[in-house]
DNA sequence: GTCTATAATGGTAACGGTACCATAGCCCCG
DNA sequence: CGGGGCTATGGTACCGTTACCATTATAGAC
């Protein structure tokens, strides 16, 4: 074998010194253009952004995250591995990530009380730079204020309510919720049975307020039996719905929190002899994939997830890359739902 | 705000000059050890690995990667977004990912023809220093030579063949398939529906003769109308589903080769009043998550899937590493499946 | 006991970026 | 028209690790 020259460079890779040199300018400005630093001319950032192009430079994240010490490892937590809902998560967190020299890890808690909750959060406080909390972690007092207290800063995705120490990327779940039941009323709808999701999850009463709200501006009383508590789970689905359809005057829709109560609810209604939609309609809400392998397909209300999981990394980082600025910003950014029509949802029977 | 000191360490992380001093070593001794390098002192290794702990050192992957210029991006790439199991795949890659600094990246690939697939392919290498395949793509013949050519490791997780040019981490589809068969016939089924998968996926195959190896073992003719093709989508479980209860003298179960099938089996059955698993009894394969959001639950195989996805990275990385010593080494690496008896098998109604 | 292969270890220079400071030009104002 | 503040840019050092070579201890051969 022959002898290596000194220098050890993979060789092909394109460096930020042949872009500077073709740009005519220093290393250190193509460093400021690639992170958008606002203190170069129009001319030369436009120069730099050619070289760049035209080499077909990417930034190499290692000496990125090394030189800045930028930390970089941002950490995904969850429980309950509802996976639809954490693989639209992971590619959209990994989309954010892969954009920069930042690292995801992965980690999975199921801490039910708080002291164990708190020293896990104080122990990831030591290695990762910034964390994204799905529900139901961010609802948790003990993990968010620990992670505020070292500093770390946090985003929740997808969380109902904003609370204000923590920044949070989510959805009107209230007008979602309101949206769904009164497409229901429009239809013909006045019996719609609701199945609650987890009460400790502040996404659950929101969703519910909106049910409630719309039957009330439409002028439907509130039947109380009508309304069963579920956990989100497909099972507690099951249960709720039986009892739904075991009333004495059953609905004629059901309106599920999330999508695998709502397969729940068909699986029952198939079972005991209802077709869906024509003697039951029912929706669900979150479009996890689960609403396609079912049928007929759920209506249901789509929450931009991997979008959501981006902006996520988004504001982490910024709120990472400004951390000597010690000035903590807080965000809530709402994006929007869309409310997909598909087959599980018809006027009701004709009596 | 006080004015920092020149240096821009993090503070709290501990470097390899730190272990080094405490074991009185240089650097580079500790570097050999930590890589398992041969040429150290039993002593001094001893000596090292106590530092280390002591200290509780973690190796900074950023610097490492730069220092080693292994690479680091490492693609995933999919089509066909089964959810479930590329949430799996996707936790499998990052557990394996986050030990190093290598940094994984996601895209979606829907290029059927192969001059796309080719130009994607060599695209790809260039940005990369390794991938791992999924199905289907892995079974592209354009995809995997381009990217041979270009020199970049390659793991296929989950195919069914072992194909010479690739690495490849995977269950043995047809012992598993055998074995579930095997456990129908056992309960007293004669008449087992079985619903093929995509026909351009070896696993589809694999499964299939799986399936007649044990009929034929068990001494059972094969019935050519009990076998439907289908595509791994709901919607043509469905479809095949219907067309085998359709049948005059209808099977006493239905063997689906992915899960996703099995739910539509289940599901059909449902809508025409038979029970599950009183009058049917269906059974899945993968074991994804959709196997528990169902009614009964289902009987299937389970594929580590998560697991799976971390060697692939492992060989990866290494294969990575040692580029240079240019001797390509493939490797095919079967996992041990599990057959996970739930509540959609019975033994067959009595006639 | 000298000589040579080999094992164990250390020194130095990268790896590819970015933080920090210095500097040179520029505009605005008194 | 000189000085002060700001803007755009460059120079230098350093981030934490490993590759490469040099050096020294160890052992085996004759």
């Amino acid at each position: 074998m022959k002898k290596k020259p000194v220098r050890r460079r993979g060789g092909d890779a394109v460096t930020i010194h042949e872009v500077a040199h073709k740009a005519g300018v220093s290393p250190m400005t193509v460093s400021r253009v690639i992170n958008g630093n606002v203190n170069v001319r129009e001319a030369t950032r436009e120069r730099v952004m050619h070289a760049v192009r035209d080499l077909n430079y990417t930034p190499n994240p290692a000496a990125r995250s090394l030189a800045a010490a930028q930390g970089a490892r941002i950490a995904l937590i969850y429980t309950n591995p509802s996976a639809a809902y954490l693989s639209e998560l992971l590619v959209g967190a990994l989309a954010g990530v892969s954009r920069t020299a930042a690292q995801l890890v992965l980690d999975t808690w199921d801490y039910t009380n708080a002291a164990a909750q708190r020293a896990a959060a104080r122990k990831l406080a030591t290695v990762v730079a910034g964390v994204i909390l799905p529900p139901p972690l961010c609802e948790s007092k003990a993990i968010v204020s620990e992670l505020n207290a070292a500093n770390i800063p946090v985003v929740a995705v997808a969380s109902a309510r904003f609370h204000s120490e923590i920044s949070c990327v989510r959805i009107d779940d209230f007008r979602a919720s309101k949206e769904m039941t009164e497409y229901l009323i429009g239809l013909g709808h006045s019996r719609i049975g609701y199945i609650k999701g987890h009460p400790n999850q502040t996404a659950s009463s929101r969703r519910f307020e909106g049910y409630q709200a719309a039957l009330q501006e439409a002028g439907i009383a509130t039947d109380s039996s009508l309304v069963q508590q579920g956990y989100f789970t497909y099972r507690s689905g099951l249960d709720a719905t039986k009892k739904l359809l075991s009333l004495k005057h059953t609905p004629t829709a059901i309106f599920a929190s999330n999508d695998d109560m709502a397969a729940a609810a068909i699986s029952v209604a198939h079972r005991r002899g209802l077709d869906v939609p024509r003697d039951l309609s029912v929706v669900g809400f979150d479009d996890t994939p689960i609403g396609m392998t079912l049928w007929p397909e759920l209506t249901t209300i789509h929450q931009p997830i991997a979008d959501m999981a981006e902006s996520a990394i988004d504001l982490l980082l910024r709120s990472i890359r400004r951390k000597d600025g010690d000035t903590r910003v807080v965000v809530d950014q709402v994006v929007p739902h869309v409310l997909v029509k598909r087959d599980s949802v018809a006027p009701p029977p004709k009596k």
